[in-house]
DNA sequence: CTGAAAGCGCTTACAG
DNA sequence: CTGAAAGCGCTTACAG
């Protein structure tokens, strides 16, 4: 039995049981352990030291230090997640689609809070560039974030890119337009307003976009005065809502996203407006709250689970190749729910 | 100039910049450019040659690989978080004050969700020690996990343990029970029903303890009856509470979470039962939720950025010592937050 | 104040 | 089919 001398000062005894270890109980080399336990043992081990080395390390109870497999192949089995709002139910049910389907490849996922870190870019770059991740899946980046972003471009997959082109995966945000324009012109509403979400992202102008498209093909107008934006926080957004519902001259309301059709409910509350009588609104995302508003929300489900796993899958392979396959985005398909907040404009209003 | 042999097959070009790298072109020893970039410089290195270093590696935009450094001090810059439920906007509050926390310590945080991942304390032994993550903070963990983390218990922090002298962290919710239970009988609630969390965690078992308690110290009654519980999917929650409802004998309704005080607006909707002036309802946690039901919930509020924040230095300071310090736990404050859904009862239901 | 050297725990050609 | 050896990029005693 060799003695191993303990270095004074070198790292601590880790107590960790390492490849070595599980290659002296078993009496192979440490190539061995490494061949049989990283699956590469096809042809090149027979399957009886396969058989004693895979008992050993099982008994042993035999970890890979990750350390050192990312230090010798040169790559972190950790992906990042980089999303708007991790406070947002919908980021959640994306983190966790993607953190499943990344587990099935045995990586792990860091999430990425885009808006409670403002230098969130320079940090992702730093975290590429120092091998802690290997590629990052960027949900909605901002324009001014993508500078930054372009010598690690090979290792990020875009969701929503501020340039549609740069997507690896991407909504159908004018199929949802069109069914939102199209559902509410039915009802019969001539005049549709628009609560935007006041943040720089290219995923809420191209909703807006979409939205006048679609009045245009059913031929109805829209006004500069039609239109108004809040961020998320409810409080600022009621008041917005409240300012902006008042004698409003529109029969019904199309809102950025759940949360801000929340405060727009609120607002109307507040102004005595019943919902959906004098006015009808449409969410976007359909995430718990629209089930619990009062009526229930009429609004667009997004799939996050398919984009979550897609977002991987795609990055994983991404990964792989030498250079970036500029091939076709996959487009993911929204799904307008109709519910209790949309109805025919009785009421005229002002 | 060296020429550097490229050993076929060995791992590829990586292309990042090395601390060798460095070195060669400020022209000093690999050993003191990580002497003066790991901040160990003072007193062993001169003014000069620091300065020097620091401006070669900035220049060449040098990053340090982590996974090196790691392997080398045997211990990962990353922590684990895992949360019962990532998709409830309370737990992206955590881990955002978390992950800022621990970002002013040069870590990373890896998000695991319990409910969602059965087998989550096996992978996350497996995480520690495969040495991905140093440590992990553990909210609100259930007794069927513990056995699995005693081996690595001493580099785990829980927040609302199962056995509240584990906690690091933990919750005062015998003064928030107070609070409540005093709030609706200050109003002249004689019978308050109890909607609870269907999850087998200790720290809603806590909740009712502390609400029977109260109730006995201000001589109210309690009847099994008077309690029910449901998930928190939303529609089963609302059956649940549609049956609970239909001639309730109670006054007053806790629920365990703003989510259920959700599905019990609903409910009381579909039943035609007035809030608050057939019945008040009281929430936990204080999400965004609670301001957009109608009336506005009345409610306990978290402080979710003290307990990520506190949690993550606890955890910090627990890995740096040789063994897990038996200190008390931080307590943090809940506060009882009164909005329109509580009044008194006017109307006395059957 | 500075540098040469060992070694963290793996993976992977290479030789046998 | 198996093993000896190199080397990934760091940190850290140690020698000078």
């Amino acid at each position: 039995m060799r003695a191993k001398l303990q270095k004074a000062g070198d790292p601590k005894a880790r107590g960790a049981v390492t490849s070595i270890a599980v290659a002296e109980v078993a009496r192979v080399s440490q190539s061995t352990v490494s061949l049989v336990l990283s699956g590469k043992a096809a042809g090149r081990v027979s399957t009886a030291t396969k058989t004693l080395v895979e008992e050993t390390a099982r008994r042993l109870g035999y970890q890979p230090n990750v350390s050192a497999q990312a230090l010798r192949t040169g790559a972190a089995k950790t992906l990042a997640l980089a999303v708007p709002n991790v406070q947002q139910p919908f980021f959640g049910q994306i983190f966790v689609a993607a953190e499943l389907k990344a587990r099935e490849h045995d990586y792990a996922v860091i999430l990425i809070d885009t808006t409670t870190d403002l230098l969130w870019a320079e940090r992702l770059v730093g975290m590429i560039r120092s091998r802690l991740v290997s590629g990052c899946i960027v949900y909605a980046n901002d324009a001014r974030s993508d500078p930054t972003l372009t010598s690690v471009i090979g290792s990020v997959l875009f969701v929503e890119a501020e340039d549609p082109n740069k997507s690896g995966v991407d909504l159908n945000v004018s199929g949802a337009m069109r069914a939102v324009v199209e559902h509410l012109a039915g009802l019969g509403h001539q005049r549709i307003g628009y609560f935007a979400a006041e943040y720089p992202k290219a995923a809420y102008k191209r909703r807006f976009e979409s939205f006048l498209s679609e009045l245009n093909r059913m031929g109805l107008p829209h006004r500069a005065q039609w239109r108004t934006s809040a961020t998320f926080e409810l409080e600022a957004a009621t008041r917005r809502a409240k300012e902006f519902l008042k004698n409003a001259p529109f029969t019904a309301l199309f809102c950025d996203d759940d949360l801000l059709a929340g405060a727009a409910y609120r607002a109307a509350r507040q102004l005595g407006i019943a919902i959906p009588a004098q006015l009808s609104i449409v969410g976007f995302n359909d995430i718990e709250i629209a089930r619990l508003l009062d009526p229930e929300l009429t609004t667009v489900a997004i799939p996050a689970d398919v984009i979550g796993r897609t977002a991987v899958e795609r990055l994983l392979l991404q990964l792989q190749r030498p250079v970036k396959p500029a091939g076709p985005a996959f487009v993911a398909e929204l799904e307008l729910r109709v519910r209790g907040s949309t109805a025919p404009p009785e009421l005229q209003q002002v």
